[in-house]
DNA sequence: ACTGAAATACGTTCAAG
DNA sequence: CTTGAACGTATTTCAGT
């Protein structure tokens, strides 16, 4: 991980799909040097992979929330995790510092779809309550890799 | 936007680097077929982009952290957005119901680095309070695109 | 560790269905 | 809207530096 690298990863942060040589004229290396350097950071781990990114709009994921998850006693990670895998509206799940034991990031619909999501969230009896905040409007997203 | 489109939207979710030839395999497309698929779903705004997933701890993003701004008076999102821009740490930032104005999403370097972007987002003074919880572990990280 | 060339695979266009 | 063939590029490997 030298300063190429890094400027590596900016590139494909804005373009995944540069080719090789292109993304070498701009770093001063030949595709294949290029090539080496990905390949070495994908075994590395450093890279985990490539994806496409979608207008969460246009695919029908318009309704976004940001819920923080208060349990009942002692929940675990793991125990947390097998919860909120069952909700395919759960796009981000981690545990925090904080009075919330977890914050969790839904993606749905509509609000009709985020109540359902919500609903099948707070279902188990471990989960005492949430605090949820609709996102209104994007102020900045970026693609920090 | 129809089934096959978002069959496609998923095997680039997973891989955003796949052949257009292997993409058409899965789904029962020629290539050539694929790639006239994509480039709608481009032209049209479904697609944003490609871009490359990396691993947070190994690119110097190790500390995450939600934090909810809570502003003096009415703070429009446009004045929102120009104080959280100048804030390279903050990778996100919506405005939402409930008592908070906003909710931002930092990555920094270690805890020191995140104090500090947290100075930074405190420091005008339309920003009254603020609440972080930082991530203690990653329960569930799903690319739904 | 990088380069440049050679071989292979892929992206891209287009005539035809 | 899709296919398949033809053509231009890109990826990938490897010998040489």
């Amino acid at each position: 991980m030298d300063a190429l690298d890094r400027k590596l990863l900016d590139l494909l942060s804005d373009d995944g799909r540069a080719p090789y040589a292109e993304l070498g004229e701009r770093i001063g290396l030949s595709a294949s040097a290029v090539k080496r350097r990905v390949d070495r950071m994908i075994a590395d781990g450093v890279i985990r992979g490539f994806t496409v990114l979608t207008d969460p709009e246009a695919v029908g994921h318009g309704t976004e929330a940001y819920v923080e998850l208060f349990c009942r006693g002692i929940v675990g990670p793991a125990e947390l995790r097998r919860i909120l895998e069952k909700v395919p509206e759960v796009i981000e799940a981690t545990t925090v510092t904080g009075q919330a034991d977890a914050m969790v990031t839904l993606r749905a619909k509509d609000t009709q779809d985020l109540e359902r999501a919500l609903e099948q969230v707070r279902a188990p009896n471990q989960v005492d309550s949430t605090r949820s905040a609709i996102v209104l409007s994007r102020l900045i997203e970026r693609r920090v890799h």
